[in-house]
Order: C-alpha cells, then structure tokens, then sequence
DNA sequence: ATGCATTCGTGACGTTTTTCACAAATTGGT
DNA sequence: ACCAATTTGTGAAAAACGTCACGAATGCAT
C-alpha cells in the first residue's frame, strides 16, 4: 500500500476493473484472479495488481480477489457511494444529449439544471430538468447543491463559464469545448475533446494509405 | 527527422498546435516561435519542436516557424486535406447530436448516413442525412464513400456493430459505447469513454473532502 | 563584415509508467 | 501434516515520455 500520488491512469483503469466486476457479480462469479481480469482487456496483470495495491491489499493469495468485496471497494475509492448533482451550461444539441444520458444516473450522477444564454431557451424544461439563465448560475447551483458542472457552449464562450464555475465554488468540471482551458490547480478540469480523436482518425488513415495493403 | 512510430500523445499535440496556427493565422501572424507557442497552452517549448522533429526540419534558427507553412505542413500529416465521410450507427440522443455537430466539417469530416435497428426510425432524416436500415450497412458504406464510422449504440450491442463495421472494410472507427473493444492491429479504434471521465471527477471529489479546506 | 540576440534541432538526462520475475501466502488433495 | 498448484504483492528492469541544455543556424544592427 503506497499512500503517494495516484495517477489519473490509475484510477481510469479503476473505472474499467469496476466495470468489470460488475459484470462478474452479476453472473455469479465469487472470485477473480489479476490474470483472468487482464485478459478481458488489454492488460497485463502486474498492471492490475499494482493499480489496486496503490490502496490496500485486497486480494488473497492461492485465490485472488472476491468479486463483491473487490466491487464495493472500488465503488468506495471512486466516490460512486456518493450522489452527485450535475449542472449543464449549454442547453443546445450537446447538453441536452448529456440530460437524459442513462451513463450518468448508473454513477450516481443526477443532472439537476440546465443553463443557458438563450432567452427562448430559458425556462422550457428538457427531460425534466428546467434550463434557468446563466446568468442565475451561482444563485441556483448553490440552491440545487450542484456540486459538478458540464462545459456544453461554443468553444469562444468556454473560459468565461469556466470562471463563472469556479468562483460559484464548485470544484469539478468536464469541459466538452474543443479548447484548452486555464484553471487553478484545486480545480479537477477534465476536457473531452472530439475534434483531438477525429484528427488522430485523419491521421491514420492519412498514413495507411502511403503503405496501406488495400 | 525521425522515422519511428510516432505516439499518439505526439499527434495529439499536433492537433493542438495546429489549432493555434489556425487562430495565428487568422489573427495575421507570419512567425511563431516555439517558445511563444509553448506559452499558449501548458507546454514545454522543447516538446513541441521535438514533436514537430518527428516530421521534418519546419523551422528558420533564429526566426522561428512561419505560421502558415507549418499549418499548411500539419494540415497534411494530419490529414485534414482529404475528405471523409463518416457514417454513424445509432441514430439516438447521442448519434443525432453528432450529426450536424459542426467540428465534424470544420475537420473536413461530413456525416453521410446514419444507420438503426429500429423500424420507426428507418428511413426518417436527421438533420439532412438519412437513417439506413443497421443491416443494409456494408452495401451503403461502400455505395456512399464511408471510410469512417462511429459506434453510438448501447454498449452490449457495440462489439458487434465493430464486427460488422471490420467485415465492411472499414478502417477507423470512433466508439462512444462505455465499454472497451476487441478489434484487429490494423483498425484504428478510437473509444471515447465519459463514464471512465465522469468517475475520474467522482474520485477527485471523494478524494478531496477527506483532507479539503471547505 | 562582425558581433549579438534569437531560436531551432537534438543528444543527454530525469521522471513516469509498464512489464518482468519471484518470494510469500493460501488452498486442497492425499 | 505436507506437498503441489495457485496467485498475490512488490522490488528491479525496461520502456516510454518529458525536460534540459547547448551547438548550429539565422537575422539585424552597427
Ligand atoms: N454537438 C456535438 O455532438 C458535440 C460533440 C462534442 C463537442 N461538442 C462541443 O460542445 C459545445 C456545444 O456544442 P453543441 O453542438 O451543443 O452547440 P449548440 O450550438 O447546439 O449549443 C450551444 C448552446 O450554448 C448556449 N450558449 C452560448 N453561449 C452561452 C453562454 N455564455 N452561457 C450559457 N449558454 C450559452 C447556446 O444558447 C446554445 O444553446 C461546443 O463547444 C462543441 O464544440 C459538441
Ligand atoms: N447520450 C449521451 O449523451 C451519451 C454520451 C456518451 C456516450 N453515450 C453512449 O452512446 C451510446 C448511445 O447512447 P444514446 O444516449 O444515444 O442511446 P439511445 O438509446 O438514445 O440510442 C441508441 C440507438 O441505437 C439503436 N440501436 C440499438 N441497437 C442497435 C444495433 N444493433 N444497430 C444499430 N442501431 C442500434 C437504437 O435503436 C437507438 O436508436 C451508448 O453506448 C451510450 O452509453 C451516450
């Protein structure tokens, strides 16, 4: 047990072993070894190990790690034993995909408001979750105990939401902009940027070509 | 100039300093220098001349890189001088987000077909593009010009939609199913996995009310 | 022309991440 | 009670990645 920092590589595979072992208590299985795990995916089974030693010794050696102590450990150490209330500013195509995104409810994520600058927007509700005017932002985030908000604007609007975020005091934030934004560092500022994984697909298929078989 | 494999994280950042070239240009900028780029975003200067190395000699010492030859020049590795058609199984909440989502033709990518299992949906149109009949896929792909698709069905029914996808002879393909796939050396998969983000903020709020100021 | 201020390209170095390999712990069969 | 078969936890080695620092090339001022 290293009681260092964790890299954010480990704790997303914690995401993928959790997953995993959902999958298995829900098919019965009691216990599990680093190896059979490893090769449901592309890992190596040293890997897994070592990402879980990171917080404790959970498994028994001759018999590996048991399924649904392993589960409820892992759900601890992510935090998915706790509610959290989502807010996202940008109620346009993105946002209100997000809205009723059952991905979000499995995690015990709840979008709780939308908020937008539109003013036809304003007020309408989408999914059950009312869309207020940006401008209301900290007043309602603070009311509804919105503790994550999502990024869902135009890319030139982003940094100045992010502020708006920051300073309402809320402390993470996933940012769907195709742009790198600048953040305190107590901040936890994770940016899904699109546009970056279809130019790494151009890229490929831009290479595959010059020697590509067909 | 090297002519190793280049890492993803190299052209990733590529993406990124092309994005920037693309502002400079516009703004009327002639030269940039790597240090002035580095500034731009959280980089080490050395890193993005090493990064732009792995591609040829693009800078004048002393001067430093003209911004639109270098655009020019990343453009084309990245290969965003060729069209792409981009097909897209799953016409849910998240496929018809995706369709008219303007960085898809800002990075000359174009959604030609949208393709589903469901009867009530086959044949309607979405934002100008069709919905295909998920069956008739290898026929209209080939019809059609797809040489990019994009999984955004239910994530136990992805491993087998990127069979099909495989059997087509398609080669890139960009996976919004939370779930990792199984695919060939030869495929570019690209999987973009919001739960595995969204539980990364999750363990940071975990993590920061154990020792956290407020 | 010469010197000086820049800035690239790159080898050397340092850090992080992954993989290897093996002692230590556990189970089950005899 | 002991041995063989597992499988963990972890130090050490390897690989990947990032940063530093400096020689070499260029432009500009004098
Ligand atoms: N549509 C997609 O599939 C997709 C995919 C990935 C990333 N994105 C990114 O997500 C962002 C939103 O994309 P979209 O397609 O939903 O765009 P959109 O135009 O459909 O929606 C943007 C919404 O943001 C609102 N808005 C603008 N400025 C605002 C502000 N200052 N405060 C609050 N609301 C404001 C607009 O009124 C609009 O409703 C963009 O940055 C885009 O690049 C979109
Ligand atoms: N909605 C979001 O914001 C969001 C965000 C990130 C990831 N995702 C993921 O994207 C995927 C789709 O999400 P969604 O919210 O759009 O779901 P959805 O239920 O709205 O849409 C799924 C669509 O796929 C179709 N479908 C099912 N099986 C199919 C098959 N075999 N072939 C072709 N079409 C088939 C369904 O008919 C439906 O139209 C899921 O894996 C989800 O986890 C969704």
């Amino acid at each position: 047990m290293k009681s260092e920092k964790i890299s954010e590589l480990t704790t997303n595979r914690l995401s993928i072993y959790l997953r995993c072992l959902n999958e298995l208590a829900a098919e019965g299985s009691k216990t599990v070894s680093s190896d059979n795990l490893a090769k449901r995916f592309h890992l190596n089974s040293a890997q897994i190990r070592k990402d879980l030693a990171c917080f404790g010794e959970f498994g028994v050696r001759g018999v590996g790690y048991y399924v649904e102590d392993l589960r409820q450990q892992l759900t601890k150490i992510l935090g998915l034993d706790h509610h959290h209330r989502v807010g996202i500013i940008g109620a346009g195509r993105l946002g209100t995909a997000l809205t009723d995104y059952y991905g979000f409810r499995q995690t015990n994520f709840e979008v709780a408001a939308l908020f937008d600058a539109d003013r036809e927007k304003i007020g309408t509700v989408v999914s059950d979750v009312k869309i207020y005017d940006v401008r209301d932002f900290a007043k309602i985030a603070d009311r509804q105990g919105i503790d994550v908000a999502v990024i869902a604007v135009p890319a030139e609007y982003a940094q100045r939401v992010l502020e708006m975020i920051v300073a309402s005091g809320i402390k993470a934030v996933m940012n769907f902009a195709p742009t790198p934004l600048l953040a305190d560092e107590e901040i936890k500022l994770k940016t899904i940027d699109l546009t970056i994984s279809l130019e790494s697909l151009s890229y490929f298929l831009a290479g595959s070509g010059k020697n590509g078989k067909e």
